[in-house]
DNA sequence: AGCACGTTAGCAATCGCTTTCCAACCCGGT
DNA sequence: ACCGGGTTGGAAAGCGATTGCTAACGTGCT
């Protein structure tokens, strides 16, 4: 019967007739210089007695946990989950875990996951789509957002305005004229008005807007609403609502792209086998998330928001 | 310029002129009686310096950190995300946090992954769908695997083989007599005998059967292989696959359900809103989730794996 | 007035690890 | 022989919290 593992670092020590001090020596090889036949000794005392060193324990005393907190509105959102996976890529390969929970976003369940996670000394924080300010300028951590921009906080994003204006540019290429627009979030916002820009730049007048939650559900009745207008095209803000709007239109017996194309922003898995494939400009989920880590790790709190920028994905639903 | 957070029991201590201890318990408000008029003080010195107990602290003395580590194959797959945020649900209602991570299906990632959550002190551990089975008898630590049974180490599943069963048997009562399967993962897993189940004792012979990866490239192609022996339905052993199906199936110009029927395993938001919406077996993740949970924390660690049933939702894509 | 007891608060050890400072030792050079 | 310098190992002080034990205080009883 094998010890239930409170195999410490003095257990090492003695076995290896050695102070515990060198037992660390070695753990980190680095610190200092150790003979290395005694480095062999304690390699072996670890080895036999299956030591493992407690983080927690290191973590007390270094003052850094190597944990990130990441805070997103709905793990069950394909793109948030895609993008906590690369996070997570990002943090493991720097030796870094992460600590992820959820909110649905409600804001007060916010706040208390930041406090949460503050108090669990996380190294870093990351803030997904936060609904809104928590108070954390005094947590006095690094913090960064991800696709929202706070007040005194360093943030990254894509470049919504310019991705969005390249998706409608694309439609309108295809001859469009009349080209609807699917949208959640805050009036006027970046999406909204990469839709306008291209529109005006090409000289069309603005097309019918449903504004609604980000959901699949919500692009479905903005859907329904938006085919009254009888737009010949449909720019959706994200990927969950394009796929909501898809099903109003095949409901309505229409065909896409034939009848009516679509294009969507975020470019999650799901949009390459929807039917039809949509066409999407994909947010830069890797890049987001690598900055975002290096920022934590490297301390960097510019407030300074930088931008990415996104792909258009062409797939058959716009008329490709 | 409010203080980095630095700010120990010891400042809240001397700021409320009382030892440590009794700032402990205040905090901990049970382990000893404190004198309302010390308990006020002691509340508003930490009101003012804004004191957050150090969990790192707390965990490395109590010897429990209140953190699970949670492995999956790839948490950008709905699935796992789906019940990633269950577990995070049910997690956070009683206080714990949870270190996610993904192995990318690497049985080596996996291994690693797991001495890492270790080492780091969680609570307790749950894996889903585990490649292998990882050295983790001698972790002496509360184990639990979703959706897999490994020897030795306690697991919770729905019931595939009964789910996959009625599944299939739902396509039957639609009139279907060749109904081809897309499966995933080992050869007789239990949703393939579901499968074979319900079509021996409706006495019909074995459809066509594509094995293939857990995707939805997988079900593509696994679907316009079956598409070539002509069935009259499929029952796909997970919705990704499902997925690939109904793409292989409309460019064959194929209607769903007038000339092909189509159900599924797992039952995520993703189907309900697929063109056509699929009928599917879904798995009762918040269930699954909360019993892993459970036994976690009550350190019950039978070994016997228990089941959940599984909920058949009808949808148009079987033909309701 | 004296004694015992119940309340409330403080001291100090401890969790497992890192790191500073110091001691011991070995070597070569004079 | 002695000394200086370079190597290697050890003792011990924390990191911030919990908790058993003890001390001080005030009260009720005889």
């Amino acid at each position: 019967m094998p010890k239930a593992t409170p195999v410490t670092r003095n257990d090492v020590a003695q076995y290896a007739g050695v102070s515990t001090a060198v037992v660390s020596y070695v753990v980190n090889e680095g610190p200092r210089p150790v003979a290395p036949e005694t480095r062999q000794r304690v390699l072996e005392a670890i080895r036999v007695l299956g030591y493992r060193p407690n983080a927690t324990a290191r973590a007390l005393r270094m003052g850094t946990t190597r944990t990130f907190g990441l805070i997103t509105p709905d793990g069950g959102n394909p793109l948030f989950a895609e993008l906590a996976k690369a996070i997570d890529k990002e943090a493991s390969a720097r030796g870094y875990v992460v600590l992820q929970t959820g909110t649905d976003g409600d804001p007060a369940t916010e706040q208390a996951k930041v406090a949460e996670l503050v108090a669990r000394q996380v190294s870093g924080l990351i803030l997904v789509a936060p609904a809104e300010e928590p108070d954390l300028v005094e947590v006095g951590l690094p913090v960064v957002a991800i696709n929202r921009v706070l007040p005194a906080v360093s943030s990254v994003r894509p470049q919504y305005r310019e991705g969005a204006r390249r998706g409608v540019e694309h439609l309108i290429s295809h001859g469009h004229r009349e080209i609807g627009l699917v949208i959640g979030g805050p009036r006027d916002g970046e999406r909204e008005l990469g839709w306008r820009d291209a529109l005006s730049d090409a000289g069309l007048a603005d097309g019918p807007i449903a504004r609604t939650t980000f959901s699949r559900r919500g692009g479905y009745s903005a859907g329904q609403e938006l085919l009254a207008a009888k737009p010949t095209a449909i720019f959706a803000s994200s990927d969950l609502q394009a796929i909501g709007v898809l099903r109003a239109i095949h409901e309505a017996g229409l065909r896409v792209p034939e009848d009516i194309a679509i294009a969507a922003f975020d470019g999650t898995a799901e949009t390459e086998y929807s039917w039809p494939p949509l066409t999407v400009v994909r947010q830069p989920l890797e890049q987001l998330a690598k900055e975002a880590v290096r920022r934590l790790i490297d301390g960097e709190n510019t407030v300074e928001a930088v931008t990415y920028p996104t792909e258009l994905i062409l797939r058959s639903s716009c008329g490709c």
